[in-house]
DNA sequence: CTGTTAGCGCATTCAC
DNA sequence: GTGAATGCGCTAACAG
């Protein structure tokens, strides 16, 4: 049963087989226009013959480029994240790269970890949602290209999804519908977009007159952190509520129900990200996802940088909006 | 704004400001017990005071081993695929390799290609759901390590969810709810799990004396696939249908609402894998999902392969149970 | 225990 | 247009 593989061809079958030199070969790859077609059609032929394959690897030590990328997002199983995922796969193959995939649990260190392990075999990194200290940031993005997703860091390039307009918009809507006072339910601490949704909540209770409070749910969003925060929700007063993330508005609703209060009769909730569509029950409102946009935007900024050097100072926002479904109004 | 990024220290300098050879500072890396520990610490500290870090590419090179491994899914968007992803992933974190993602969109010429770009910056690969044909699987698995998840070829490890022993149960389960027509509405048709699935309903419900219909659905399994075979479903007079999967299950519940019939009163629904729990409305009853545990034993079979070159012929298998839920008996 | 030497497979100067 | 020579950064014999 044992078996041996075989060792794949080398570029110098190739040469040999086509009897010609080995950076003819190498040329017939790169930059066919530098040779005579009729040398590229027998290089070619050779390889095809031989079943050859130029080896990434030995390429990539060779001129210091790889033609990998590495996406590192906090959680992939958070319903968020493949959306977003598959939105920069989709670039990375068309441009004919290979991607790595990282996931850090929400844990900055293992996220750090990561980065250290991906770097030397790619050729720039994408840090969805990242967890790391800005001055961690700053010194990975000294050393290679970096672009942020969900993360403001001044001179680093980002794509922000501006979860804050929609969150206005959740605030304004609650109020049309008479709500005085408006409960945020937060997410991960480190989170640049929980940062940005409380802040939008303050911002547009005040605006409107209205009251808010801020009610922690655990570290990690899930259905459950949300689940066990609506007692502590209702007992605060608030006839409304805006949850960090959709998964988090879910678990909410089902403590609510579990309450024997009716949503969104007695109470409202809002969502964001818009991941769950209209598989709750009530439907819920939420915020709008730009996620795939952003992974499309991500890699193209990584492009860019690739091709020039210079690293540039991009700030690249996506706009959300409010989504109404069942959950705030009926 | 032009900025250049400094390269990374390499094995000479550190050996230089370690004042030892090369060769020694490699082994300090790789075999530390072989070098004396005073060498180790001095090594490692000069390594540590110029931040470098072994380069992956050129000792891949070297070696002609890489600490890489590629899974390449059909969907990453489909959720039953994330929590698969998860689990290979932390099972690679483990063995400190980084995970290549691949994405096929379900398309068997994507899917070669992927193969193709990582062939060569991988150990192995975890192919999960192939649509690939048999041969060129075996093609591929000639050359390098390939482990199969939910397709079953011969001679090439393979980690099975045998859904079929779940969708025997739930069509048992019908039957004893009275039911004389069940429907099974298809996910691909180069999918194992899907003609597995289909088997099975074959199977169970000649057993039990029951009529079996099937009914196409389109070939990406999804929603909106599931809501417009509704109707089609509904007209073949079966008073229940069983799934390929979750998402095609809760579109056809979607459907069946539309036609304004009530379930599970007076049709019934069954999922597959699980991957909705109770968000749909009616919870929907599935067949349990066993992804994960599929994703961690794929990884390991992987690595044993690693280890020992000999190539074994590994079939395993994971059983699956019916989940009951509101969609088939309140 | 540690130093010496010789590649891994390829791209890229230079020459011609 | 094409060939010859050099090195990317590292590991792995082989010596000592």
């Amino acid at each position: 049963m044992e078996q041996r593989r075989k060792p794949s061809p080398t570029i110098d079958q190739v040469a040999a087989a086509a009897d010609v030199n080995r950076s003819t070969v190498s040329r017939a790859f790169t930059r066919p226009q530098m040779l005579s077609a009729e040398t590229v059609r027998r290089v070619l032929d050779a390889a095809e013959r031989l079943g050859y394959a130029p080896n990434h690897t030995a390429r990539a030590l060779s001129t210091g480029r790889h033609r990998n990328i590495a996406l590192i997002v906090p959680d992939v199983a958070n319903p968020y994240f493949p959306p977003l995922i598959r939105a920069v796969q989709r670039e990375v193959d068309k441009a004919d790269f290979c991607l790595f995939l990282g996931n850090t649990d929400e844990d900055p260190k293992q996220e750090d970890k990561l980065v250290g392990r991906f770097a030397g075999q790619v050729a720039g990194m994408i840090l969805a949602s990242s967890r790391l200290p800005e001055a961690r940031i700053r010194a990975h993005a000294a050393v290679r290209p970096i672009v942020l997703i969900n993360r403001d860091v001044a001179g680093i390039p980002r794509v922000l999804i501006d979860s804050g307009s929609g969150v206005e918009e959740a605030v304004a809507h609650l109020a049309a519908l008479g709500h005085k006072i408006i409960a945020y339910v937060t997410g991960p601490s480190t989170s640049w977009s929980n940062r940005q949704r409380l802040q939008a909540v303050r911002r547009a209770t005040e605006r409107l007159n209205l009251k808010h409070v801020t009610v922690a749910a655990t570290a990690v969003p899930s259905f459950d952190a949300g689940r066990v925060t609506a007692k502590q929700v209702l007992r605060t007063g608030a006839t409304a509520a805006i949850a960090f993330d959709d998964v988090t508005a879910h678990g909410l609703l089902a403590g609510i129900a579990d309450e024997g209060i009716d949503v969104p009769k007695r109470f409202a909730v809002v969502g964001c990200d818009d991941v769950l569509g209209a598989v709750t029950q009530p439907a819920l409102t939420s915020v709008s996802n730009r996620a795939p946009e952003a992974g499309h935007a991500a890699f193209t900024l990584l492009s860019d940088m690739l091709q020039s050097p210079a690293i540039r100072d991009v700030r690249y926002v996506l706009e959300t909006h409010l989504v109404v479904r069942d959950t705030t109004v009926r």
